[in-house]
DNA sequence: CGACAATGATACGGCCCCGTAACGATCCGG
DNA sequence: CCGGATCGTTACGGGGCCGTATCATTGTCG
């Protein structure tokens, strides 16, 4: 089950789901924001700021940063951590798993349509 | 010859691809600017700003910008159309044609690297 | 020639992100 | 109990991108 997929056709689908991304007036992440939500929804929790950090390779207020702006939009909600106060445990949301559904459906859609060379 | 990718493998595949460009110092590309670039790159010339404009659905400023920005990275070059003076044409150069494979290249590796489900 | 259209660039005010440094809160070990 | 380590946040100065409006240049057509 390996996923063969020559250089043209990678760039293709880079491009064709980036106009598609532009074009959705809603979604304007980072490449930063995109990799800390994906990470969240996609690598078993607990998730932490420093967790993060270090799986991004990104100093910390980055991922604060980052945070703020997913929670305003309601994709991420942050939630202290009861066994050690220190640390803020990042939780998902109804919201969050909708635009990661999302995303999945473009890039599916825009794979499927992709020929050949 | 069609690309059959699953919804969880194009998750998992935008994550690899996202988390590698974050790693990379050098690219630190905006969506728009990614979409600019790629589709300077695959579509046929010429390009010229109100071109990139309407492809992209964006207004014109934001392709200026975006130019300047690619411009000082030395990923386009700018050149007055001779025939029509109003016009500008916007060309390739090597570093860009360096840059746009290596993101081929990246994604290409993600995916071979791709489990099923 | 002269009014008008079209092209790309620029100015402005606003907002977001960055990296570094510092901070308050919390935990831990002696 | 208390100094030091750890965690996440905030402050600061700098830079970039955005959308709207406006501009200079060039072309077009009566």
């Amino acid at each position: 089950m390996v996923l063969e997929i020559k250089p043209t056709q990678a760039l293709r689908l880079w491009r064709e789901v980036h106009l598609d991304l532009v074009r959705d007036t809603q979604a304007d992440l980072s490449v930063r924001q995109t990799a800390i939500l994906l990470t969240i929804y996609l690598e078993l929790p607990p998730h932490t700021v420093r967790g993060l950090a270090a799986r991004l390779g990104v100093t910390k207020p980055v991922i604060t940063r980052a945070l703020d702006s997913l929670g305003k939009l309601g994709l991420v909600t942050r939630k202290r951590d009861e066994l050690d106060k220190r640390n803020v445990v990042i939780q998902r949301t109804v919201a969050g798993a909708l635009a990661v559904e999302h995303l999945a459906d473009l890039v599916t859609a825009r794979a499927r349509e992709l020929g050949p060379a």
